[in-house]
DNA sequence: TGACAACATGTGTTATAACACTCATATTCG
DNA sequence: CGAATATGAGTGTTATAACACATGTTGTCA
């Protein structure tokens, strides 16, 4: 029987709430499952917010985006995207333009060798989301999905 | 209605698989809630891990515990638990001393200021998960802690 | 038009995380 | 016994996160 998160974290009281249970257990696997993915990543020289940053670039294609609305669509909250991107250029993963218009804008645009790095990338993050939760079928990673989206959404 | 998380993040392309938009809800979700829980803590001149710590300690009670146990009892996993210590110290919340059988063990103690500010704490945070997650059916947590912690224990 | 607010970005600084390494004590075993 | 190994804790250093502030650009409106 796998162990429960009052015996992984060696609590002896039960907890207080289901709400307090929730908040643990979720906490608690974004820890597990994010440190196994950074130390995949972190054998190609990338942090998890790097990654992630690369794909919404990949993503935004040749257009590029702007830093706010880079720091915006990251996974987690970021205060200081300026030197996130400051690290991705000084790798050659990204190049930073102030061009068109309105000349507050700085663009960023993925660069080959960063288009490179993520096609290495993506079979062994795919390896890796199935190696953490391909052990859960479809309809309960799907009902997981819904229940999230609903504890991050009050109604 | 609610956003979908693709349309959270403002992803163009659908997930690659379930494994990969589960990675990414809980992530998001560990994110969002961690981010405000640690805005109400902040108030209060503490960090989640150092939340965390304190709770651990005053569950150990009288006897405390050392370094090494704390660390490997915290929700997300830190590498340096001493300095983390060190700060609980340096504010008075934590008394640490070496003494008993084996000279090696630094045991850790939760110091009167330190239960009084839990005490303090515990209506706010019991409030703060209540505010967060208290829109979703006690059958609901329990499906979410039960799946979350499938995700995690690999059978 | 010209002062002012809003916006996008960047900079300076401090605190914390992360990692490699050292020191002291305890245990193991030839 | 005594060298080697294991364990627990701490230190030094670098990288990153977090926060307050500064700079330049654009839009607004009296």
């Amino acid at each position: 029987m796998p162990p429960t998160l009052q015996e992984e974290i060696r609590q002896r009281k039960p907890f207080g709430s289901a709400e307090e249970e929730a908040m643990l257990s979720i906490a608690r696997t974004a820890a597990v499952l994010e440190h196994a993915a950074g130390e995949m990543l972190k054998k190609h020289g990338l942090t998890i917010t790097q990654y992630n940053a690369l794909r919404i670039l990949r993503g935004a294609g040749a257009e590029g985006l702007c830093r706010n609305e880079i720091r915006d669509r990251l996974i987690s909250r970021v205060p200081d995207a300026t030197r996130l991107l400051d690290r991705l250029e000084d790798t050659g993963l990204v190049t930073r333009t102030r061009e068109g218009e309105d000349r507050r804008f700085v663009l960023s645009r993925i660069t080959p060798a960063g288009l490179e790095l993520l096609a290495r990338l993506d079979p062994e993050v795919a390896a890796t989301n199935r190696r953490l939760l391909g052990h859960l079928s479809q309809g309960k990673l799907r009902t997981l999905i819904d229940l999230l989206g609903e504890a991050r959404n009050p109604a």
